[in-house]
DNA sequence: CGGGATACAATGGGATACCATGGGAAAGTC
DNA sequence: GACTTTCCCATGGTATCCCATTGTATCCCG
């Protein structure tokens, strides 16, 4: 269960995405008639993908983190202080998949995508991403050498 | 099972609003005839909604939390003492769903919202929240910055 | 091991159903 | 009888369903 390799998909007019059938492959067996999208928390035209139990135990293991055990009760009552995965839920949406393995893209992610024909799923582990293809480009090649200068300043064998 | 997304909803002249599809499926499958509306006990011009059942359960959280085992049977009897679950419930209505998925807004929340033309609907996980539009870009914008603190806050990868 | 035959993945497009919204008519209500 | 509330119908837009096409794996068979 992890998501892997990058795929450049179709946008068509109709504003319709296929979710390829190596991710629809990594979507919980008991639940694969529907995934979540939601904005980037960091970065502003990425949009991130999970399965809805992916998702969920993401907001969880958030609430968890950032409030403590007893902060359950609080975060269902006060408004005002700040909840992390209050937030995140905020810009997340349940998109159910077509039985051909395709969806419709929110308006508001291709607004935020910035994309016009195509869209670039990227596997990362335990979520995906969707990059417009232009900007996937970029980051890809500044991770490149990030990886690069981190393999190398791994202590190892040599030195 | 989870509140997510925002959406921008029309406010009639008729006083009229739209529970989202989005939102209506969120709703017990055995009760969406109704849900809760109730004031936000620490933001003013903030309504918070949620199922019946969700928001029956809160309520009893809170009571269980809030004044231990014998507590409910304090409140019953000692009006002097407070109850933070009959608050809440004193600042509540329950709304009834026409069957094409709108309500009508009871006049209490429109003034508190100070709503004109639109409510912003906003999911928060197990309950969702009803905005005066433009306080909401104000909030959202706040909470943005809280959230990039508390992701680089995060121990991890760099420090 | 070649050559189809078959299955499935990715895409396009027409027809239909549903969502969000406005407005009129009927039924209460004071 | 004026006003509010509920019910019903209308409409534009979007999403969903269904069917079709093409290319590529995979399979089977002799």
């Amino acid at each position: 269960m992890a998501f892997r390799s990058e795929i450049l998909i179709k946008l068509d007019k109709k504003g319709r995405v296929l979710l390829p059938a190596a991710f629809r492959d990594e979507l919980p067996a008991d639940d694969r008639g529907a995934f979540v999208l939601y904005h980037s928390p960091t970065i502003p035209g990425l949009v991130n993908g999970n399965s809805r139990a992916g998702f969920d135990a993401m907001l969880e293991r958030l609430r968890a983190e950032a409030l403590g055990p007893k902060g359950s009760l609080k975060v269902a009552l006060d408004d005002e202080a700040f909840d992390p995965a209050g937030y995140l839920s905020a810009g997340a949406r349940t998109v159910s998949l077509e039985p051909d393995g395709r969806f419709t893209m929110p308006a508001e992610f291709v607004q935020a995508l910035e994309a016009t024909d195509g869209v670039m799923l990227v596997g990362k582990v335990e979520k995906f991403q969707l990059w417009n293809p232009a900007r996937w480009q970029a980051r890809r090649d500044a991770e490149r050498e990030k990886m690069a200068a981190f393999v190398r300043g791994l202590s190892g064998g040599d030195a």
